[in-house]
DNA sequence: GATGAATGAGGGTTCATTCAT
DNA sequence: AATGAATGAACCCTCATTCAT
């Protein structure tokens, strides 16, 4: 009965809502939290009934879970990941901060949505971790292997430092989302200073030249 | 002995009520979240009634404010900060960061807690900015500034270096409640790492002498 | 036969259940009182859940308010207003006050439920006023202005004439609800016995001529 | 042991203490209501503590119990009631209408608290009938059946009279608790007013002396 | 007798979810 | 497929009463 054509149609405008909805959601979710925001306020600010949205979501926890699949998908989906030229590493890693930033800000609603929920939410801690964190991880891990290998960095642990970087990464997520007035407003300054203290480190030359470099 | 009266004893006991009810609903809040733990968990864990709890903090919200300001009064008072002795910087650094290490897991729960809501109530942000974070970061400039002015770290933006390092101590919290099995086995090890990149630099040392200037 | 559309069907539907809420509490109100009544006692009794209950009314006060604009509507609509036939004072009057006491007994309920709240709630008094009160006394005077100008009675002071009746008859309420037994058992003759009094007034002939006038 | 003196001293210090505390709680009941009314408030308004208040009152009933009491005592004992000289009725009756208004303006407070509450609780209902109400009723009879012998005024059924004065009373009592601004200004005009159309009626002479009589 | 901290039952209200239309 | 009225379980908080000090 349905050919193809009418049933794509259909489903576009099915996705359509879909994230229409799930937007209205993760924008209350973010600015009030999960649970101060009602089914009520989500249908009325998605412009769809409450009914309508438990045709699109199977509960108010399920738009969490969608939101976090969000994040997965525009977390590789998105390119916001340039050009991973192997040449310049300090490049590739300064494009690579900036680029996070915007995606942080890009998704700024939805990330602070999931991840207030993940600090208290075991289940959705897990879920987040298993589609985000670790893939995310995987291809820093990835990225570093391939920069120790050519000899762009030094033979440092990997998993460890992708663990640096992901820390760094979201702990300035959350000193932007805590509204810390100078991460605000100097953070292009702040990702070359980062750049700079990651490759280079904050000792001084000659104590460095002990220590480290030279 | 106690050479304070009686109103002493009083107050004592109305701190360590205080305290047993705070706990109590940290660790729920912790392992549940807020929303999802009622009042009536938390007098029971704490082996009170609901009633009393009440006497002792004015509303469930005013739990979470409880909390916030412990970690504030924790945060300067318990002295996870040791030696801040002049001399060496990169030991100072690292015990730092163990330290921090430490003071998160002793205050995990409520961290964790607080930290939830954060993410979801603006006024709680906002607490938490001033009582907790901005005072931290103003210690953390000062401490920066001074190792800056002995010539043991080079002359960088301090106010930014600053958080550079809250953003990492907030982000590796974070990555462990998310329960990331590298970093919560690891721990020692990456301290270690992390205080060696911040110091020396991820750059091998042909590249860094290229790449850092120009 | 139905000439309005389906909303007309949507809004007397609303109607029905809004009136058939607030007679459920207007009664409950008025044996148990308005505090010792409960939101669920309220909902059993009308029929409907908890929560319907307050898809119609804001809050358990909002009821009282229901309450009062019933009252202050029935007021005016009903007909228990029959003949002001100019010609007959003394009838009118004795009709007023039958009617009067008609409009008490149809509305006991909700009548006993406010006064209870108006003497102890000073927000609803002054609404009490505004709506029942005030335009009551407004239509008294109307009535009586008009009996003295055609000279059917003598030229007293129309708003302290206004005060006495009203007090009258809310008194008597009083009396009823308060079970005094002969109130309630010869409360034709009384309403006769009243008209006399306030026609005639109770002084033995010889008596009031001597003390009337001067 | 404890010879008589003593126990007199304790036994005023107690009543004293117990009218204390009656007070305080009529004066709350009668600006917020009974229900709205803490023990704790009362406890603080009579400046002793909430277990104190249990030892002077069983239950916070029971302290409405006790001004209806209060108010029976005082409607008999005070002498609001001065001269019932047998020759002049009239003034009499003026005289009375002004002490009634003294009495309730002196008890406003308790007669406004336990009139609420009269009329939402049924027991609280029949003991201020029998304290209070049917004690007057009954003294309120006499003193007209007395005049009625005298021939002071006409032949009217006495129980039902008495029911029309207790009426106007405690109309007037509500209307003035309603503020009705013109009660409240013209208390005295409204007293003559009233005691005028008692004794000689409104209506004017002529229609008078076709309707009524006879 | 006086105190006030502790109690816990109870109540008003909210809100995620369902389902008849 | 869309709607939104109806539902009722659950929660935060209050407050009359008790009792150890």
């Amino acid at each position: 009965m349905s050919d193809k054509p009418e049933s794509t149609r259909q489903d576009r405008k099915f996705a359509q809502r879909w994230e229409q909805i799930l937007r209205a959601a993760a924008d209350l979710f973010a600015s009030q939290g999960f649970h101060r925001t009602t089914t009520k306020e989500i249908a009325e600010a998605a412009h769809v009934s409450e009914g309508t949205l438990y045709n699109y979501f199977s509960s108010k926890n399920d738009l969490l879970f969608g939101i976090v699949g969000h994040l997965a998908k525009s977390q590789v989906s998105e390119d916001w990941f340039p050009d991973s030229s192997p040449e310049d590493v300090r490049q590739f890693f300064s494009s690579m901060l900036r680029y996070r930033g915007g995606f942080a800000e890009h998704n700024q609603a939805m990330l602070q949505a999931a991840l207030s929920e993940i600090l208290a939410d075991a289940q959705l801690r897990e879920r987040y971790y298993q589609q985000v964190v670790k893939p995310d991880m995987a291809m820093l891990e990835d990225q570093l292997q391939t920069r120790v290998d050519l000899g762009q960095i030094r033979p440092i642990n990997v998993p460890l430092t992708a663990r640096y970087l992901s820390a760094l990464w979201n702990g300035l997520f959350l000193l932007r989302v805590i509204n810390d007035p100078t991460v605000v407003s100097d953070w292009d300054e702040l990702a070359e200073l980062i750049t700079s203290i990651t490759f280079e480190g904050v000792a001084s030359k000659n104590i460095a030249s002990e220590g480290a470099v030279e």
